[in-house]
DNA sequence: GCTATTTATTTAACATGTTAAGTAATTTCA
DNA sequence: TGAAATTACTTAACATGTTAAATAAATAGC
């Protein structure tokens, strides 16, 4: 329940700035680890932004029709299928990214200096 | 994300007991907040158990069909609900509880002992 | 080379999450 | 008092979470 709480204590900060780009908390972190690479296969994204596989199916799907990403079929194996950034994803990531960044300073500085430590903590809990 | 990930970890383990008891997590804590209890309004309950009523209406309606609480409007204020446990809830909780409790104990002993440091420091992080 | 198995993703079905609207009971205040 | 506002809960609609089954491509082993 405490880690709950925490989380949704922290996301009531990110959901106006979401909801301005019309983004849900999901669609950001396809962004967000999709960002930085060339293209990313589904299994990985999945493991990447802790979405299950058929959630993400879905949420590829809406996000190609806004034009966000595009979804191709890997060269050396048909089965995968290879996800990218299209220009308009990469810009609302540009848009959306610093404003995210100083959200996270400010619940770093409220906790008084060592949000790291806790993220230290949470990461032992979650290598058990 | 670490929230989520540490959350998603600790659940993990829980997972087959509920499972075992053919419980949902959510209706675990509704059972949890429900013990000890006399009754709940669904607002406190809500509160309690960090569900949205929406969801907890469908929730409730599910485990009442299977006799684990009853609902019944209170005396005072016809607009709220009041719900308690049935005997057969309160069984489940006694069955349940106490693997809840050594699951819990072995976490916190993986943890090397000072869980209730983690946990103070969620806290803080939801206090903001 | 062909069949059986495995792997990657999607589809399906149902529970829950989320926002908005609806309903009914209570409270407020002129 | 009685109409307007508020409160408590439910319903509705759609997105996401979750488990199981389906599909299609690749690999393994004979």
């Amino acid at each position: 329940m405490a880690l709950l709480r925490a989380r949704e204590a922290v996301m009531a900060r990110f959901r106006p700035l979401l909801r301005d780009h019309n983004l849900s908390e999901q669609q950001w972190r396809v962004i967000r680890a999709l960002e930085g690479e060339d293209d990313l296969d589904i299994t990985t994204l999945s493991e990447r932004t802790l979405l299950l596989m058929p959630s993400l199916t879905r949420i590829l799907s809406a996000m190609e029709e806004a034009e966000l990403l595009r979804r191709v079929t890997d060269d050396a194996d048909a089965r995968r299928r290879r996800v990218r950034l299209s220009r308009k994803g990469r810009a609302v990531f540009a848009a959306v990214s610093p404003k995210s960044e100083a959200i996270y300073a400010e619940i770093e500085t409220a906790l008084g200096g060592d949000g790291s430590e806790l993220v230290a903590a949470l990461d032992r809990l979650s290598a058990l």
